[in-house]
DNA sequence: CTCTAATTTCAGAAATTACTGAAAGATGTA
DNA sequence: TACATCTTTCAGTAATTTCTGAAATTAGAG
């Protein structure tokens, strides 16, 4: 591997770090590499700054791209195919986020949904369902949530990241404006 | 195996999804009886209705101990320790969400301040650092919000995320009640 | 201390996943 | 068509992870 130090560490630490994201050591070196890239690279740069083989780095690549997590350059009079992130890092991350609950989260609401629907026969089948009934609701409510916020526009998501427990105390002074006389409050405000 | 078809359904599934949770099969099938037994359980009923060895549960038990994610308890006369998850599924989620953070942003963000502390040699890596600022700040405004939202009351984060793109709305309220008059904002006021 | 009932550790087997080199496939050029 | 260049596939190997049975350890009861 011949990258200098400070992109060295960076690449080597996404490696190591993959095993704990799910992903593999190439896939996380490879990534890393080409985020931090100025400009695109070709399989070949790869294999040649992370040392693996070309069949691995063509491995990683189909891997990263059914994430949708790079996308595919083509430069003039060049055949080759070349690979960048995403300028934005916010897109990576909605990106991830998005696959990450399309293959960690939605397979288990739907068989949480299907088990739902059956009809309990025991006492401890109807206990189950209870306790599968609090998890379904508790990540149709997180689900709901993200639906709501991944299409905030990125300015306006950062600001209400950036104010973080600040919001609850504008919704209690939204409390304290909609509370009718008498201390009877409107339910379902808002 | 020998448990109801339902049971066994959720089971299964969480023994498959393990595996995309950085979690193995034994303790994914492990958490998910424990937390929809109606009572606590010990190692050898594990081992009757999950078909796993004896040291294999034990091995399981010891890693979910790791992540702080069950409970360990003793009956009267009884010898065996007895284990469940906690009844509240949000103590649940809040735990988890503790222990991936600890585990797979924490050591992240420390790599990254420590690239950040030296001084690029070249272009490359003063591009390279540049990115990894980025990538840096939007970790910290994440972990910020995060650990604003993790203090908050179960029931105030419930409010909250029922609300979603809704707390955009009394957002701009707000904005326009602290606009000052000819158009000028009070920036940095949340 | 000894016996018993439990849990943990550990060496190795089994299964799975990652990786490689070589061959096949695809695509553009002459 | 043949040739050159790049990408993908695949069979086999290497490495890692998971799992087991047996042995070691711990801890209460007599």
């Amino acid at each position: 591997m011949k990258l200098p130090p400070l992109v060295q560490a960076f690449v080597l630490h996404f490696g190591e770090m993959g095993s704990r994201w799910g992903i593999n050591r190439t896939v996380g070196q490879i990534y890393a590499l080409l985020y931090i890239a100025p400009e695109p690279l070709c399989a070949d740069d790869m294999v040649d700054q992370l040392g693996f083989s070309r069949s691995n780095v063509s491995i990683g690549l189909k891997e990263l791209q059914s994430w949708n997590l790079v996308r595919l350059l083509h430069q003039p009079d060049d055949r080759r195919d070349f690979y960048t992130t995403p300028d934005d890092i916010w897109q990576i991350v909605r990106t991830l986020v998005e696959e990450r609950k399309k293959r960690e989260v939605d397979p288990t609401l739907s068989v949480l949904r299907e088990l739902l629907m059956q009809t309990p026969g025991t006492a401890e089948e109807r206990h189950a369902q209870d306790r599968m009934r609090e998890m379904h609701e508790l990540i149709e409510l997180l689900c709901g949530w993200y639906d709501d916020v991944r299409r905030m526009e990125t300015e306006r998501l950062v600001q209400l990241l950036s104010m973080g427990a600040k919001v609850q105390k504008i919704l209690e002074m939204k409390d304290r404006l909609f509370t009718l006389p008498g201390g009877k409050r409107k339910d379902k405000e808002g």
